[in-house]
DNA sequence: CCGTACCCTAGTTT
DNA sequence: AAAACTAGGGTAC
């Protein structure tokens, strides 16, 4: 194995690795002592990109990182280390909120995940909480992926579009997917036969490229976004869900509208179209910690 | 564009 | 203590 550091300094605006990956977005890392979200200080995590396995620990300065490859391109592009995060908070509307969450959460990075194992996950997370979105994740590698013996242990890939297409979808409710295993299966083979990727939606103007996403069985609106925003690069997105749209309706009431698609375009100008999905996911998690908070009290 | 059914399970309430 | 009940990052029809 390969070993490295990356300096966080030259990562503008520095990292939290642990919000980042415990804070929704990726499914795709599993933390070695197996207690993602539960609040506590997180270890070291890996995960296998490529048939690449990649492991990390953060300390105060740097991102330690052992591989089967060299991982720093692979860790500046999965964990989007270039993004400027002061620059991008500079670039938002001077609010009140915005600016809290920011401050609260200081180095929550954006993920840029693979795509196809970003698109199986949002499919997967309709009516689901996250510890449990994991798990099916998790669930679906060790059923489906390819075993790779790492230093004596057992890892597995996430599954190709070839692996989920050919398995049955009773199989796949066996990994508690539930309604959605059917979705899973049929977007997998539509990728598999060469029918649509996900890439196509790349180059398309934002609207558009939702739209296009959304060609895939069991991806709405919401789940377009979420795959834009995660994994294909667009900063924009803004996925509504049940959560945001609360908040929306209690802190940017004047955003609310009728349709996905017009609320949509009236939270982005609100939040600053360019950054708006960062902007969304600083919000989002910072209501939602605050909220445990309370609930706590 | 609108309403409803959908699969599963941890956590809560009877 | 076992059995109902509820809701949880939506989508297809």
């Amino acid at each position: 194995m390969e070993r490295g550091a990356i300096a966080l300094d030259s990562c503008p605006g520095g990292l939290d690795l642990r919000l980042t990956l415990e804070s929704g977005q990726s499914y795709l890392w599993r933390r070695e002592d197996d207690r993602m979200y539960e609040g506590d200080p997180g270890g070291r995590y890996y995960t296998i990109v490529d048939d690449e396995f990649v492991r990390v620990r953060q300390t105060d300065t740097t991102l330690e990182w052992e591989s089967t490859t060299d991982a720093e391109p692979v860790l500046r592009e999965l964990l989007r280390l270039d993004d400027d995060l002061d620059a991008i908070m500079a670039a938002g509307p001077d609010d009140p909120l915005l600016r809290e969450a920011y401050a609260a959460h200081r180095g929550m990075r954006i993920v840029n995940d693979p795509s196809f194992p970003c698109l199986i996950s949002f499919i997967c997370s309709a009516q689901m909480r996250v510890s449990r979105i994991h798990g099916m994740q998790t669930t679906l590698a060790e059923r489906f992926g390819d075993g790779m013996e790492i230093d004596g242990e057992t890892y597995h890939t996430f599954p190709t579009p070839e692996q989920l297409a050919s398995a049955s979808v009773e199989a796949l409710r066996e990994c508690s997917l539930g309604y959605r295993a059917p979705y899973v299966r049929e977007t997998a083979g539509m990728i598999a036969s060469g029918d649509a990727r996900p890439e196509d939606a790349l180059g398309l103007a934002y609207e558009d490229a939702r739209e296009s996403l959304t060609r895939f069985v069991g991806v709405g609106p919401k789940v377009a976004d979420c795959v834009l925003l995660f994994s294909l690069g667009y900063l924009e997105a803004v996925p509504l869900d049940t959560w945001l749209r609360s908040a929306i309706e209690e802190y940017f009431p004047e955003c609310d509208r009728d349709s996905y698609r017009e609320t949509s375009r009236a939270i982005r100008e609100r939040l600053g179209d360019e950054y708006a999905g960062y902007a969304q996911t600083y919000v989002f998690h910072h209501l939602r910690t605050a909220g445990t908070v309370e609930a706590g009290e």
